[in-house]
DNA sequence: GAATCGATCAACT
DNA sequence: GTTGATCGATTCG
């Protein structure tokens, strides 16, 4: 296994999904080259987690990517969006990490273009991520991070101030997994979801340098 | 037909 | 700025 794929493997997934926060994301799509730094996680685990697509064992030709090799993408739909997890931990083990939101670094007008929106608007969800990087099918789907051309540059870290964790956004709060602190994010950023103004710092948008 | 890891717009403070 | 209802694509049972 290279170094790369080891960066998801070998610890505990939620640490992984705290690791990525800082991270550079990019996209190099025809269209052009977007870039953003991740500042919000979600972690899901497999086939314990009530919230996980593969809960109990589940296992679906749509979700077979999630037990695929570590660092691989997953992408699926939800309503008309389109959202993807970092496939974690060893091959069989269908744990992911959901990129919910980033701090745009490069591309912004072709995020713009995409979004038809400005600002926070543009990357501050899992669905708008989606359409903002470009993602219009699953042609990523089971991909690995290593060499597509959706990839995460692990080489280098912006370091958060804080580290905030809440419950998960979304998932079903009967299942017993419903109400586990599985959210990570950047403290303050106003990129994440539903980060009130006046909670956001516009400053140094909650980065420690 | 039910369920789903969401986004938007209208209505309100 | 914030909250709450509505829209909606695809897969699975």
């Amino acid at each position: 296994m290279s170094p790369y794929q080891a960066f998801f493997t070998n610890r505990p997934t939620e640490e992984i999904a705290k690791d990525l926060l800082g991270r550079e994301l990019s996209y190099q799509s025809s269209a052009g080259r977007v870039a953003g730094l991740i500042v919000e996680t979600e972690a899901y685990l497999g086939e314990q987690d009530s919230a996980s697509h593969a809960y109990n064992g589940r296992r679906t030709n749509y979700s077979e990517a999630l037990y695929g090799a570590p660092g691989t993408i997953y992408v699926y739909q939800i309503r008309a969006h389109y959202c993807f997890d970092a496939v974690v931990q060893d091959q069989e083990e269908p744990q992911g990490i959901l990129i919910r939101a980033l701090e745009p670094t490069e591309g912004l007008e072709l995020m713009e273009e995409r979004r038809h929106q400005v600002g926070v608007n543009l990357t501050n969800g899992p669905g708008k991520v989606g359409q903002a990087l470009g993602l219009v099918d699953r042609h990523l789907d089971g991909q690995p991070l290593e060499t597509a051309p959706l990839s995460i540059d692990l080489t280098k870290r912006r370091a958060p101030q804080s580290i905030g964790v809440s419950s998960r956004v979304g998932v079903n709060q009967r299942g017993s997994h419903g109400n586990a602190p599985l959210r990570f994010f950047v403290d303050h950023n106003p990129y994440v979801s539903k980060m009130l103004k006046r909670d956001s710092d516009l400053v140094n948008h909650g980065w420690g340098d």
